[in-house]
DNA sequence: AATGCTTCTGCAATCGTTTGTAAGAAGCGA
DNA sequence: TCGCTTCTTACAAACGATTGCAGAAGCATT
């Protein structure tokens, strides 16, 4: 920068003015346009570290990513990152488990990193970290799972709604006789999808037949759960699951018991991941949008950093039904189990 | 840190020394023990910004990835990022697309932003982004994808034995008449699993039936060099993918056919990403441990940061063949294609 | 007792910006 | 001509560490 000062003939402050965009104006254009010049000849480009040691910003923002390989949080990553470049940031990526106390130090970490904000994937409905930002003053975003109470924006799927689609879908068919392999009670999709679950049928006038919660979102977790599910009601002829793994996981129990998808069991699963318009049969599922979660909530965590102190807002994003081989008409007679 | 010092009695340039590992030898070790007193009871943590503005070092590497969501990169990244920070380093993650231009400009902001080396996945065989690298004196090690001239460390799979363990077992399942779905000729997976292919027949004193290239690692691309394939070698009784999609996208061409798998055409992918032992035929792949390979890199770049010039040093790991469904013995009498 | 050596600690410069304050120039009305 | 704004620009003090250098203290050697 020195150098610059020096070729454009200026002082160096009057240097760190002309480039910022912001303060630009305090220096008369014909000066500003020395200063780009002699930057240009010199190919300069401005310090980022020393910047940011002088004035605590960095430009720089931390995603927190529960530590799930196959899943929905990539393609929110990816939208979130691109997005988060179109505003000038950057971003740090830590996949972190499910520990509490790992997750803090690693926050800990990032805002020593003098990072501008958060955006976390990881939180569960009353989660530490979300207390901690707050008490640092570290503009956060939520985006796929909320917290319990919002008191920070967070970008969501309207869970209720998208499991209306999936009840409304199967009792169009003719089912009546539906149960749910709910998601682990502490993320808010696994409790929002099973009140969506529950309240879509009182709808219809329609009990559960059947509620068994996943501790996890696994495809084993789901072959479990669908196991006890199928076992302590074998009237059902669909299942609605809180996930697609845990679908496919039901798949697996399905078969096992040596019953077939959909004619005696029809299966809906939720997310629309990659592949499940593979397997077999192909999963009729809820697809939503994590691309554009993230790109939402790059967005409002943008907003968040750059306007002190925007009011907390909510994105929900609208699911779509997509209907797929695994759900059908229920059958007349139900062929005995043969397992 | 002043506060520090003057709780513990002594100089900042002390308490700098003391908290160094490096440097902790200098401090007599009843001073030492001040100072971490005084900065436990302080809460105090080093500032990250200000000791990589004084020593140009950052604990700050940067990871280049593909932006394709459904991949194998989302395990190397989950590898690579757990693997660094056991080593003390956190990730920048930037998720690109193909356009050289941008990769630099990335790779740029990087350097600015003083990474202490980078992670590509990105690399096509003669990559610009690798001299670049070299030119800017920047520890680089690439992952998955190599260059051609080993120029850099790099962490890659045993190509030519992952076709050759296709082959071995194809051809010991009876079948003579193969053909090739080839992956992008610009990448090296896509070029060495296609010599692998080559030289793992010819080792059985075969020749190809057929060798398409896909332009993309897609399955819409599969589908349609599978068409060529098929329809310029109608007698072909087996397909080797260079990766899974494509493997899939033949799934979908041989369906459109109206022929089956594995009894018609048996198919043979790579990489085995996670779902394709759920589809239909499950599919018979190589595996490969992209964990592994992200945790190898890790270990390779902490390895060249550190140690000034080390060696070019090359990880090959072995793959595995995973039998599914999806290949068996070829039919004595081939029931023509019905499309 | 003087010298030399080792070990430890303090001083102060430095990394590359940003920004409050002051000072100089220019314009204007009285 | 003088004083008063209004623009511009320069000065210099931060931001929070690291590190070469020098000096002080302690000890052994002669």
């Amino acid at each position: 920068m020195k150098q610059v000062a020096e070729l454009a003939g200026v002082h160096v402050s009057t240097v760190s003015r002309a480039l910022n965009p912001a303060t630009r104006p305090m220096v008369v254009a014909e000066a500003v346009a020395r200063v780009m010049k002699a930057a240009n000849t010199l190919g300069y480009r401005l310090d980022p570290v020393a910047a940011s040691l002088r004035t605590g910003r960095s430009r720089l923002v931390g995603v927190l990513v529960p530590d799930i390989a196959t899943s929905v949080f990539t393609p929110i990553l990816t939208g979130a990152t691109a997005r988060l470049s179109t505003h000038g940031y950057s971003a740090m990526v830590a996949y972190v488990g499910a520990d509490a106390r790992q997750q803090l130090d690693l926050a800990g970490d990032l805002i020593a990193r003098r990072v501008d904000g958060l955006i976390l994937a990881t939180v569960s409905l009353d989660d530490p970290l979300v207390g901690f930002c707050l008490a640092e003053k570290l503009p956060a975003v939520l985006v796929n799972r909320a917290e319990k109470e919002a008191r920070v924006p967070a970008v969501v799927s309207d869970e209720m709604r998208g499991m209306q689609l999936a009840i409304d879908h199967l009792v169009a068919l003719g089912h009546s006789r539906i149960g749910h392999l709910a998601g682990p009670q502490q993320h808010s999709t696994g409790l929002l999808r099973r009140q969506g679950f529950l309240q879509a049928l009182a709808a219809h006038g329609l009990k559960a037949h059947g509620l068994i919660e996943a501790g996890t979102y696994t495809r084993e977790e789901g072959a479990q759960a669908a196991q006890q599910l199928i076992g302590g009601h074998p009237e059902i002829t669909a299942i609605v699951a809180a996930n697609d793994l845990l679908a496919l996981g039901a798949y697996d129990t399905v078969r096992e018991h040596g019953l077939t998808c959909p004619d005696d069991i029809a299966i809906i699963g939720h997310n629309d991941m990659p592949l499940v318009d593979l397997v077999q049969p192909p999963l009729t599922t809820i697809r939503i949008s994590h691309e554009e979660m993230g790109r939402q909530a790059a967005d409002l965590l943008q907003q968040t950093i750059e306007s002190a102190d925007s009011p907390v807002r909510n994105v929900v994003l609208p699911p779509r039904l997509i209907v797929r081989g695994s759900t059908a008409a229920p059958r007349k007679g139900r062929i005995k189990s043969k397992a």
